[in-house]
DNA sequence: CCTTCTTGGGTGACACATCACCCATCGACC
DNA sequence: GGTCGATGGGTGATGTGTCACCCAAGAAGG
């Protein structure tokens, strides 16, 4: 019922709930990150990426797969980091068009810091007023519109 | 059980499911409302709010308070539309420092023609792909989650 | 060898979001 | 009437995200 046009009231509610909420947490998020640890959202999700490699190193494309950027996001956000002496850039040994990102000292301190303080943060905000059933339902209708979105036609850029 | 420091498989994976989609949902959606009818999705979300109002006219904190905005990014919005001739600002009659923010009839016209595209897009990318079940649990889940994240401090300026 | 396509990466301009800070007016209290 | 905090609104700088576009180096085919 409803098939277009307008959304009923189930619908709306729901709709409006989740976009508010997501926009408030990412919001609030980042404030409490910048606060706690001078990072960005963006910069923990980099740094973080980087972390989890053994050789804190990553090529810039698979950055950029790890974390569903696009091109142009990644390269200014790198920049950005290199400036601030978070990240580094060195060319890559086997392809002389590749680029290899590496965790400075600085950057290598920061997240590790920056990490419990973040997972203890999203606990108390999140995870802790959300049920195990109520995670599992969100877990899987996420990946349903995941899926989803991806059917469509990409913009060529990723 | 594992109360802190790291998250459990189940939390992990529903965390960054979320995290993932509302991403790249809301790229995904600000790149198609951009194309189809050439509005950010900030631009929507003011005009939208000024067309449901009887006279197509808000005072600046009312139109903040239904988007739960802070100031400076509601002003900023504001001017930007401004120079578009998207709305524009009235002095308002009972308050001197009070501002009226009207739709313009290109910001009428424009709203009135991106509604009902965006709430199809909606429908489709999303509600479509989510059974009521989830998407009440969603709903309560969001509900829940913001009432906590207003427990904490407020930033002063909103 | 020479075109042509793809891939890895980058630049500059511009829209958007946040921070620190400012100004004017209203209202209350003395 | 004068001070003072709260309220309504704004500015400038800076960080972030996207678009349009560019360049160099492989890869594929003749």
């Amino acid at each position: 019922m409803n098939g277009s046009g307008e959304l009923g009231e189930r619908e709306r509610r729901a709709w409006y709930a989740f976009l508010t909420m997501q926009e408030d947490l990412r919001r609030h998020m980042n404030r409490q990150l910048l606060q706690d640890t001078g990072l960005s959202l963006a910069d923990y999700a980099v740094l973080s990426t980087l972390w989890m490699q053994d050789d804190n190193t990553l090529r810039v494309y698979e950055l950029r797969e790890r974390l569903r950027w696009e091109k142009t996001r990644l390269t200014h956000q790198i920049s950005r980091m290199v400036t601030r002496g978070q990240v580094e850039r060195n060319p890559c040994a086997d392809d002389p068009r590749g680029q290899q990102v590496a965790l400075t000292p600085a950057g290598h301190e920061a997240i590790t810091k920056a990490v419990p303080l973040h997972i203890e943060y999203v606990r108390r905000v999140f995870l802790d007023v959300v049920t195990p059933r109520q995670l599992d339902t969100l877990a899987v209708l996420s990946e349903a519109v995941l899926d989803n979105l991806g059917t469509g036609e990409d913009p060529a850029d990723t």
